[in-house]
DNA sequence: ATTATCTATAGATCTATAGATAATGC
DNA sequence: ATTATCTATAGATCTATAGATAATGC
């Protein structure tokens, strides 16, 4: 008995022959509009473009989505959860001692610069669009705001270790811990692929002031977090 | 003699009365045209709305601007144009020495984090949007780039000071520079509007790798600079 | 029978131009 | 005469729905 990849499905072909029949026609809608979303805008991508690059018809994307706001939708969803459900159980691990704080956030900033840096499309960026900051999207701007509080308690508990440093506000704090970890968008945008989330992550425990010693140590410990 | 108010303008009047009659109808154009590209995006700002936000006919744009795209590249132009003005200035007083070069990148994030803080709108926040990475914008591109790579001239020649350091590749530092000091954006988007200068530019320095006591020096060593 | 497409199209935009009009400037 | 608006509109979209069609599934 060997296994056949299935190469066709239910219902009425289409009229350009299916470029990609591995993936099923949800994912290749959003796969394409990820594209077109992050590199020419939501408002200046139009469903037709959308379905011009998967190759089917413009009125053949409501069957799967009821419409562009709801492909948006989904995409920025996902764009953050992995990051998020990683940040709260490493807070959790953590605790309050601020050894283990330092070496949880040089886990979580490595393992999203990771992230960052192989999502496809740099869909990462989707955020940033403007249209993402309608009320209809703030389920996943809540995700989003629960992510960077993590960065901030993980960064507030860690400089403890560094006394001479100044007070940054918390809210400060957590914003320029996510700001580091999101270089990799900005240097993908640029055509640099290639970034170290080894770099990234040394740098945000720098940034909350610890000292060389303090930055090896920590990331010596992370890498022992599974 | 007395000075008057010049209250009307040649041509035919508006058929709603000017709301900002102070302000020239291009630089009401722009106010409102920065407003809606930052909170809605390009694409989902029609020049419908724009007029309607002035307080003009849609058609009436056209006698200021050549259409939406002209009114975008001069307010991409002006959101960078001071920055990078300053940057410079600054980079040439420093020349190669590190605590000047300390000093010279801790005045530049400080007068970049308050012009973020205080621009209209948000405004520096428009380069984030898809559709400013047209070709058709790339004045506004190299402009931009040329600031983020004196970023990184300064903090490359400013990290001397910390030996103990690591090597954070300069295209890297200079983007993890640029995105301490834009950290602006985000917590303005959030409502968070009073970001201490100073806190941003002293988590700048701490980011290449300084120590209090060098962070504190640079930081008095930049009040004396012009 | 169900599924996933297709064709066709209504109705609502949207951008930009043409030409008229009502002020000020000289 | 010049300036800055207005009204009107052409032509090109754009989103979403209705209903037909051509596969697979049972």
């Amino acid at each position: 008995m060997t296994i056949v990849e299935k190469t066709t499905r239910a219902g009425r072909p289409r009229a350009i022959p299916d470029a990609t029949p591995g993936l099923p026609p949800r994912e290749q809608i959003l796969l394409a509009a990820a594209e077109l979303f992050v590199n020419q805008g939501f408002g200046s991508t139009s469903t037709r473009a959308i379905a011009d690059a998967v190759g089917m018809r413009q009125a053949s994307l409501y069957y799967h989505f009821a419409g562009k706001d709801d492909i948006l939708a989904e995409l920025l969803e996902r764009s953050v959860r992995p990051s998020t459900d990683l940040a709260v159980r490493l807070l959790d691990q953590a605790g309050a001692d601020p050894r283990a704080c330092a070496a949880a956030l040089y886990a979580l900033a490595a393992s999203d610069t990771a992230l960052l840096s192989r999502a496809p499309h740099n869909i990462g960026s989707l955020y940033l669009i403007p249209e993402a900051r309608d009320p209809r999207f703030d389920a996943f701007r809540a995700q989003r705001d629960e992510l960077q509080q993590v960065y901030g308690r993980l960064g507030h508990r860690a400089r403890a270790l560094a006394p001479g440093s100044d007070d940054t506000p918390e809210p400060l704090l957590a914003a320029l811990l996510m700001q580091t970890v999101e270089v990799v968008i900005p240097l993908r945008q640029a055509g640099m692929s290639s970034i170290e989330a080894s770099d990234v992550a040394r740098s945000a425990l720098r940034l909350i002031g610890l000292n060389p010693t303090q930055v090896r140590a920590a990331a010596a410990d992370a890498g022992l977090l599974t």
